[in-house]
DNA sequence: CCCCGCCCTGTGACCAAGTCACAGACAGGC
DNA sequence: GCCTGTCTGTGACTTGGTCACAGGGCGGGG
């Protein structure tokens, strides 16, 4: 399998540098694919090529938060805080769809980031960004309802025309709630006409109404 | 005021740099000055020389949560990340007590990422430092018991050995919940003999139990 | 084709936490 | 001493999380 630093975003490398990572294995995992687990010593930068892969918090209980999806183009926080803070990984990865990455071990890492201000530069300001992504996370979940949030939710979830594909467990997951509170709502709304459940499928009815919910508080 | 770079932790800096940095003024400022607030775009790198600095998020409903406190010797992510990603900030900070800083200006701050392996070095770990708490902050607001937080939280608040001088107000806001809350929970371990209360003030008599209720889920 | 087992969903009861409203207590200034 | 502002205590209610369990759809094996 073949990848080019260039197409995933990265230019300005060092020849030696874009030839080491050129050279890079490429792997192709399937969904639900386990990429690290929490309390695993942090085995390299991941670059996402194609597909997305979802970093989610769990707790002893068993509930679950997710805490970001990326997609090609992004870097990986988890591993970048690792790599550089020298710590473990404290969350969770898994693909959630097929997907395609490499991941740069950590020798190259450090050289690239030693020697490359433009890598330098999309490493720190992709952290940067991640940092406030959860600013706004942590923000949501000590202080607004989680109605908002499960509204929120669907909406990013429902890019394309057809109702969405997923278990109320799994939104819950998504959201950081339980199960039983998501059911309830839906049902709630269900009986306002706002959205139409199904085993698992969720199709929303009215989006205004939704995203002025996902707005309030 | 004189301070100089190498008593604040920083080392192999170029003379030019060392120089540019010595010449920075020194800020004193009292209790309670506003740092930085929502919204606000970045000043600039902050390093603490004395005293401490408090991270806070605030909601729009009034209720805050303190997101980490600012010692010397350690960086503030929030201006770095401001730096880096070109954004405003998100949170306030303010002094918590009596406070000396300097202010290193975005463009001597960027010539420093540039020129200096182990300032760039400093800035990243102590980054992915924060990374880390505040991904452990965020798993307790999801998922902990308040009652968890609220114990941790007089447990390290309480370093001296007399009581520990705050209000119920003050404590809820730092671990992000309403006052009754606290006065209820407080109220609870004040008759099973854990703490002793009065106006303005908290004395812990069983630290061990706290302990305990700390650790706990 | 039917049945079984698994997963998904719905629901009641209860507990924990947040909100609102308000009363009482204390401290410091005048 | 009195007054005012702040701190604390408390009841009633709403929201959210937990536990236990009952159906119900769906796929695989017989």
């Amino acid at each position: 399998m073949e990848w080019s630093p260039s197409k995933a975003g990265l230019h300005g490398l060092a020849p030696q540098d874009a030839q080491a990572l050129s050279q890079l294995k490429v792997l192709s995992l399937p969904q639900g694919a386990v990429l690290f687990q929490p309390g695993q010593p942090v085995a390299g930068y991941a670059i996402i090529l194609s597909g997305q892969v979802d970093v989610t918090l769990s707790a002893a209980s068993g509930r679950e938060i997710l805490l970001y999806s990326v997609v090609p183009g992004q870097s990986c926080i988890q591993t970048t805080m690792g790599l550089l803070g020298e710590a473990n990984y404290s969350a969770g990865a898994q693909t959630a769809c097929p997907t395609q990455l490499v991941m740069v071990p950590r020798p190259l890492f450090t050289r690239l980031m030693d020697n490359t201000p433009s890598f330098r530069a999309m490493v720190f300001s992709a952290f940067a960004g991640r940092m406030g992504t959860m600013m706004e996370l942590l923000e949501k979940v000590a202080f607004a309802r989680v109605e908002c949030r499960i509204a929120e939710r669907l909406l990013a979830l429902a890019t394309g025309p057809g109702p969405v594909q997923l278990t109320q467990g799994e939104l819950a997951a998504q959201v950081g709630t339980a199960r039983e509170v998501v059911s309830r709502r839906l049902e709630n709304w269900a009986q306002r006409g706002l959205v139409r459940t199904a085993r698992g499928q969720i199709e929303l009815c009215n989006r205004p109404a939704l995203q002025a919910i996902a707005d309030a508080i």
